[in-house]
RNA sequence: GGGCCUUUAGCUCAGUCGGUAGAGCAACGGACUUUUAAUCCGUGGGUCGACGGUUCGAGCCCGUCAGGGCCCA
């Protein structure tokens, strides 16, 4: 105990000095009989210097301690930020009583006080103890309330984020509310939620790296998936109409400010409906969960930015943007060789390893992508690409693909699904001959899952949306912001 | 993968030219019956990210490694 710090070694000593005095520094129980939010709620417009006659416990962390003589002041915060004041007077409770709290009490520690409601001399809606307990004390010093906490630390000690830190406590509580959004705007539209394996034999549904892992009961390599529509489909083949899933997915890629390894993703297939039913599928879920979460259309970021989701957003066309970008026309017939003169005249460095369609996107991420502020559906994308997607109905060599904008990053992709079993087949032919040919990201075949396409699926739309990425849509925070314990080395 | 910045008390940060390690809050002792980041008096608290090097002497200069951040690819 002596290589501990200072402050940690004295909060030590109050535990064993609590204990030898018959304290429990760690009670099962203590008295509790309302929240501090429902006292704040039914004492809200008291006058100063009020006694209300009234006589609760009431339990929470200690965040501010005032002590003086014969008249001691704290502060109690219980878990949304409800914070209330707690006033300890020789007069009520003794001297004992009160040398107690001053020597054994420390900010961080959760305490209940049994007192009446009152208001104090300055009108601060307080309970004035008659006696108190210790709920659990804390051993750790908690960081300075008045200085922002290093953004390592933040997601570090998220635990110590909430605590300190409003802006933590009300994202932690946003989730939850968009969550119940999205399943609500499922719901009414006859949606029926599954879960599909996140262990898979195959991995499919993205171009993306796995992460690999090994079953020992199977002695075989797994892999957690990169996306569930392989499986979703499935559901759509067994007569699951309308179907949704909302879950983690996992990709052996980058770590940074947008993309985490791990990351929360709605995917959705509807039958008989194409890639233009999605987009208004994938609005109804944007707009919808913005309501829910801000109660409006018009979203304020944490930094006071308005953000305008609503009304019906705009539709660019892949190749047209990236034509208008490059100031000559570009279609999916445009050959390689053209894209790469394109490409290196814009100060875009190639990928010898680039497809044609590749080559396309990489043309659009570099000079249109950084425009799009506002929401915007991208329609239309090179067919070589997108090797689950049907031709478009009337360009040659483009996908009824969309990609959707929002703020400058994707949010959310939809497309008219491949349905024929046989132009499947050769596509995931391809892709496993890229895959041969070294390409990490390419598709796998997967011989179940054309078996199933070959008992039919009925024409088909699907879209898939980053929950994570929506929360950062409607809040303007970083990615490691929206989810509670991202991914860190350790320390 | 490349470049730049960064790591010092529980937290947030200063630290000049290489010469005994600093502040605010927090902590400890004392005073104070209406405080709101209370105030006043006093005190303690450091493996300066790790390892190595240069030097009479390194938080500071050099090298390697690790963590974090930003930019580029």
């Amino acid at each position: 105990m002596d290589d501990l710090p200072e402050q940690i070694r004295i909060r030590h000593e109050k535990r064993e000095s609590l204990i030898s005095s018959g304290v429990a520094p760690y009670p099962v129980a203590v008295p509790r009989t309302s929240s501090l939010k429902s006292i704040r709620e039914k004492f809200a417009d008291l006058a100063i210097d009020v006694k209300t006659g009234v006589t609760e416990s009431l339990s929470g962390r200690v965040i501010f301690k005032r002590d003086t003589g014969k008249l001691c002041f704290a502060t109690l915060r219980e878990g949304d930020g409800t914070e209330l004041q707690a006033m300890f007077s020789l007069d009520k409770v003794g001297e004992e009583v009160l040398g107690q709290w001053k020597t054994f009490v420390d900010i961080g520690d959760f305490v209940s006080v049994t007192g009446e409601i009152i208001t104090s001399k300055r009108g601060e809606l307080s309970i004035l103890a008659s006696s108190w307990n210790m709920a659990a004390k804390t051993l750790r010093p908690l960081p300075v309330e008045h200085k922002p906490l290093s953004e390592e630390t933040r997601v570090r000690m998220r635990y110590v984020d909430l605590i300190v830190r409003p802006e933590a406590r009300s994202n932690a509580r946003l989730r939850p509310v968009v969550m119940k959004s999205l399943r609500d705007t499922f719901s009414q539209r006859d949606f029926i939620e599954v879960e599909t394996p996140m262990l898979q034999v195959l991995h499919g549904g993205a171009a993306a790296r796995p992460f690999k892992t090994h079953i020992n009961a199977y002695d075989m390599e797994l892999f957690l998936r990169i996306a569930p529509e392989l499986y979703l489909k499935r559901c759509i083949v067994g007569g699951i109409e309308r179907v949704f899933e909302i879950n983690r997915n996992f990709r052996n890629e980058g770590a940074d400010s947008s993309h985490s390894p791990e990351f929360a993703m709605i995917e959705s297939y509807q039958s008989y409906g194409d890639w233009n039913s999605m987009i208004e599928l994938t609005r109804s879920l944007v707009q919808e969960a913005a309501i829910a979460s801000c109660g409006s259309t018009t979203v304020t970021h944490f930094d006071g930015r308005e953000s305008d989701l609503g009304g019906k957003w705009d539709q660019i066309s892949l190749y047209g943007s990236v034509s208008k970008a490059v100031g000559v026309e570009v279609t999916a017939m445009t050959s390689h060789d053209e894209l790469i003169e394109l490409a290196k005249k814009v100060g875009l460095s190639v990928d010898p390893k680039w497809i044609t369609g590749k080559l396309l996107e990489e043309l659009f991420e570099h000079l249109v992508k950084p425009e799009l502020k506002t929401p915007t559906f991208v329609m239309g994308f090179p067919l070589d690409t997108s090797p689950l997607v049907r031709a478009h109905r009337d360009i040659p060599g483009v996908a009824e693909k969309w990609d959707l904008y929002i703020d400058g990053f994707e949010l959310a992709t939809g497309y008219s699904e491949l349905t024929d079993p046989v132009i499947q087949r050769e596509r995931l032919v391809a892709q496993a001959a890229l895959g041969a040919k070294g390409d990490v990201e390419a598709m796998v075949l997967d011989e179940d899952f054309l078996r199933a396409l070959e008992f039919g699926m009925p024409p088909l739309g699907g879209m898939g949306m980053g929950v994570d990425r929506l929360l950062m849509a409607l809040t303007g925070l970083g990615i490691r912001e929206t989810i509670l314990f991202p991914l860190v080395k350790p320390e």
